[in-house]
DNA sequence: TGTACATCAGTGAACGCGCGTTCACTGATGTAC
DNA sequence: TGTACATCAGTGAACGCGCGTTCACTGATGTAC
């Protein structure tokens, strides 16, 4: 803790762990996790593959740290989409487009975090947090509507806000509605409206 | 069209196969389909690599067998559970119960079909054409009971019913429910019914 | 029933490939005096 | 300001590994006469 907060060192460090973890999304992007190659990754950016263990200690850190930038990530967004003085049904409402939104942006960043898991690899407490804190963030709302009747109500109701925008989003973007004639977002639109009541 | 239907040696290259494909589910159940290796399953037949070239031509053309064979069984769970006699809403309730059965059997068959895509794979039209009929059968369902009401109802009712059944069961299948104290099928429950309405 | 022949399942060696990871190194960057 | 030293980012060679796939083969099974 004596030493400053930032040397220049650390600095040039923390923008080169930046750029890696950027590459790693657009391989992630462009194949999905369970592809991801350190080797590719190193040859993208100009490098030797070796040069990667001076930022990560492995290929299962470097993904534990995308699942935790996709968490944080999404929960800084909700949250920034539910704004405190707005009441309950808004806030939903701001939160389930925003989720959407922060999906089709990033399919495979959605699916690394809900999708299939990826195999022999599991997600550390702060990820499973991280994920708490959005649930939390629907129960508080939702409590808030319904004050006064029974908490198990409020729990119910954020499942299940939750169970059926993820019903949507995941098929849509997992291409399971490609060649079928409607409108994901006139069905997302709503569930969302349904699951706010 | 002259040979006999089914020769001795086309029976055991049926049976053949029909082991090969045994042993991949049982590693797609240990590992998910994107690990699925040639030369594992051969080595855990007792078998040599080139073998199985005999029995498929490649990887790839193993792997839509295996979707293809999953959506086969679930179509045919799906139709068997839904008894021509029985009113829309119990034939309803009987194919969700009959999904979700299938999917917590065997949950990575579930996500090899649902689930987040195979990189670089893409699924057969037989395989659109089976997702179809499942589409089908939950369409005549609401057509019937919505009898009068606007056809478009109908198929909006037929999709959410899928979405949210979808919702639930993934998550649930994923382990994303995992630690929260509360039962994946009563949620289950509670959405069929308020899907069927 | 026996023999000659064709079919074809499975083998083992080999191919090229890319992977994750380690190691001893070199050269540049930063620090202390 | 200059020098001596420590830190550390990145290299290239090497490791062992498993993969999908091809190929020429051998030996068993089935077919035709």
């Amino acid at each position: 803790m004596s030493e400053a907060v930032s040397s220049p060192r650390e600095r040039y460090r923390g923008q080169v762990r930046e750029e890696i973890k950027a590459r790693c999304w657009e391989q992630v992007a462009a194949t999905g996790a369970s592809e991801l190659s350190l080797n590719a990754i190193a040859r993208q950016m100009g490098v030797s593959g070796p040069a990667l263990y001076r930022y990560f200690r492995n290929r299962d850190e470097l993904i534990t740290e995308l699942v935790l930038d996709a968490y944080r990530d999404l929960s800084a967004t909700c949250q920034a989409a539910a704004r405190p003085g707005d009441p309950p049904a808004v806030r939903l409402g701001a939160v389930a487009a925003a989720l959407r939104a922060w999906a089709l942006a990033a399919p495979h960043r959605y699916l690394l975090i809900y999708g299939t898991p990826v195999p022999g690899y599991h997600a550390p407490p702060e990820a499973t947090a991280l994920a708490a804190s959005i649930m939390t963030l629907l129960l508080d709302a939702f409590t808030e509507a319904d004050a006064g009747a029974a908490p198990a109500g409020a729990l119910r109701r954020a499942l299940t806000f939750w169970t059926r925008l993820h019903g949507v989003l995941s098929l849509e973007v997992a291409g399971h509605f490609d060649g079928m004639e409607f409108d994901p977002a006139l069905l997302y639109a709503a569930e969302t409206d349904a699951a706010i009541g």
